[in-house]
DNA sequence: GAAGAGACGTTATTATATTACCCTTTACTA
DNA sequence: TAGTAAAGGGTAATATAATAACGTCTCTTC
């Protein structure tokens, strides 16, 4: 039952895979009735640059330089939360980054295997056993959950073939 | 399989509490050879003084209040470092915090769920069924886990019975 | 076209954590 | 027991992450 984010193996693929999330982004705000203005759209863009965590002053680093002037944190954490709200993105609070959410019709928590060595991190499907397990826990404790962060750092099967 | 850090729920229990961790602390630094100096022992005593995660900050103005002069946060974040390095207190992500462990003579990462509403964290026992199913998923992945973060913000069942 | 809401620019500030430098204390070893 | 290396810790400065407060512009809606 394990899914991982599909991880982009060549140019091409890559810039397929950010299209696809930039253009399910759109149909999701619409359907909503939420507006994915130019720069909430760009932030998701930088996001999904690179399937690493990226921090917000790496992407305010990042439109600064598309802009020329130097853009100011609140706007950058402006768009980040508005793409956290909607669950476009996940937050990786062990890292304090971001990184785009590859299933954001479903809202859900993020679960992630994240590599030390090449910093990609594998976003788990829900519905993982890890999911059960928690509810599991958390019932018995008659805990009522809100907001799950779960971040295994270590490396990753690539990475240590590699070695 | 659930066990929770012993809340203390008087504060005689509390005191005694702290003492306990402190002479464990103490016993275990002796056997691994390493110091508790008066300063490490001091920000673990503090750290004890709330079963609620405390930020190094937090830790920074009591210690400044208990001296006369200002201490500097370099101080503090050794002191932290030191503890965290000896299993002998938890540092959640989600929070920017830091709370004693219950069962330091283990090494192991901290699963907790913290309540919103009384800010306790209850930290659960290692092997519980949480770490059975990322240890699941992970060798399903071909990943190797160095650090674990599980951290379930949500409500403690004393906060909804007490609505 | 006035009122109100939403988006975002701008400046300043707060919160969290680390670096670099230096001196003292401790512990080891000849 | 003197010499020395390593560890501990004070201090100032800086880096990194996030928020507050306020103003303006642009919509919609009446």
């Amino acid at each position: 039952m394990l899914k991982t984010s599909t991880l982009c193996h060549s140019h091409d693929h890559h810039k397929h895979c950010i299209s696809q999330a930039l253009e399910s982004a759109e149909a999701l705000c619409t359907q909503r009735g939420v507006r994915l203005t130019p720069l909430r759209k760009r932030v998701l863009e930088l996001v999904w640059q690179s399937h690493k965590p990226l921090g917000a002053y790496d992407i305010l680093d990042m439109l600064s330089r598309e802009d020329g002037r130097r853009a100011a944190p609140p706007t950058v954490y402006r768009g980040l939360d508005f793409l956290l709200e909607n669950g476009l993105i996940h937050r990786l609070a062990s890292l304090n980054a971001y990184i785009g959410c590859s299933h954001p019709e479903v809202p859900h928590e993020g679960y992630f295997m994240i590599c030390k060595h090449c910093n990609n991190a594998y976003e788990l499907a829900q519905h993982s056993t890890i999911d059960t397990a928690i509810a599991a826990e958390a019932e018995q404790m008659g805990f009522a959950v809100e907001t799950q962060m779960v971040e295994i750092l270590g490396t990753c099967a690539a990475c240590r073939a590699a070695v």
